[in-house]
DNA sequence: AGAACTTACGAACACTCTGTATGAAAGTTA
DNA sequence: TAACTTTCATACAGAGTGTTCGTAAGTTCT
């Protein structure tokens, strides 16, 4: 028989996935603060017991859900880099960009990755865990960018930051912009200007 | 006699400056969301009714905590710009995020101004109330160079937006750093070879 | 397979915190 | 001095987080 007979691994990987989830959503519409624990589970179709034996306290599924939405947009600018490849590495700086003021626009990736997590989880907790993202990927570029011989040789730290809070800003300024598509161009066209100027 | 006696104005102003103080060393040595209205009442020395007499919500003090942070730091950085003066706009830029760099390493300054502003204003609403402080600065100076002929003749909301998320993420990486000083030379090299890279 | 054990979950409780309501005190106006 | 408004103090109601404790589901050992 065993109708319903799962192994634990699955039903922890089934509870988890119905949380992050839930949580995505709403986190993302109404921002970590509006969010009760409660409505949470009532999407995710669990209880609270269920919430807070997976996760530590509301802010463990923060992260959690944050994890998993840097890792999505992470994932997909990669493969757009990496069809350009290493033979330009500028380039494909260029082209990730632009990926990622696309992807920010939708109001729960922006919200959540941008907006609340700062606050929610400290800006330096947000900066780790940010390294094995987005941060990864620009540094990863830069360096390929030396090797390349497209841009002097340099700590790529401080000019990964400089990228980022650049991007982040301008995500926001087009996510709240009327016309997202000129804003679009008006902010790729500052920042292809300044990544050119990196060029030897 | 009247040995104590003050008018209307004298004392909202007396309780308001309290709590807004109050607000500002909390706010920004624990974070928002971790400061409870009981303690700033009491580091203010006041009770919970004048809190709520004086300002609509918890957010409302937040907001004018913000504003005056914001205040603070925009009139001594405009001072510092005012002395170089019309006459070279990009290096007042430079002057100005440079002091910007310092005064932010203050962790009251980042914490509110740009860890909790976003998450607890919004980020609209954050933007908007930005306008008349560090954006206006930021623009006015860009406007001025167009006007001395340093840079090309361009919508400069983009370019400030750029400007202003490069500084943000600057600062909050020289905050964060143990070697400030020398976290604030890479980054101030990096956006000074920005700066050049508009002019003309 | 059955017993001992561990893991996942459900329900109820305790606690904290925000915002409001109500009344008193201080100040203003006539 | 009296009527009125503003400022503040106290008490209360409601919402929400995290914990506790019991139960069910799954795992391991013999």
């Amino acid at each position: 028989m065993k109708v319903n007979r799962r192994t634990q691994a699955e039903r922890t990987a089934a509870t988890r996935a119905a949380l992050v989830a839930a949580g995505r959503t709403l986190f993302g519409n109404h921002g970590y603060a509006a969010v009760g624990t409660q409505s949470i589970v009532a999407e995710a179709g669990v209880t609270r017991g269920a919430l807070y034996h997976q996760f530590k306290d509301k802010q463990g599924l923060f992260a959690a859900v944050y994890d998993q939405v840097e890792q999505d947009i992470t994932a997909e600018i990669a493969t757009q880099v990496a069809q350009i490849g290493a033979s330009d590495p500028l380039g494909a700086l260029k082209a990730g960009s632009r990926v990622f003021l696309e992807r920010a626009t939708d109001p729960a990736v922006h919200q959540i990755t941008l907006v609340d997590a700062p606050a929610v989880l400290g800006w330096s907790e947000w900066r780790a865990r940010g390294e094995e993202f987005g941060f990864a990927l620009i540094e990863g570029i830069l360096l390929a960018a030396i090797a390349a011989g497209q841009i002097a040789d340099q700590p790529v730290r401080p000019i990964a930051h400089v990228a980022i809070g650049a991007l982040d800003e301008s995500a926001l300024y087009v996510a709240a912009a009327e016309d997202k598509a000129a804003a679009t161009e008006d902010v790729v066209a500052v920042l292809n200007r300044i990544i050119d100027s990196f060029a030897i």
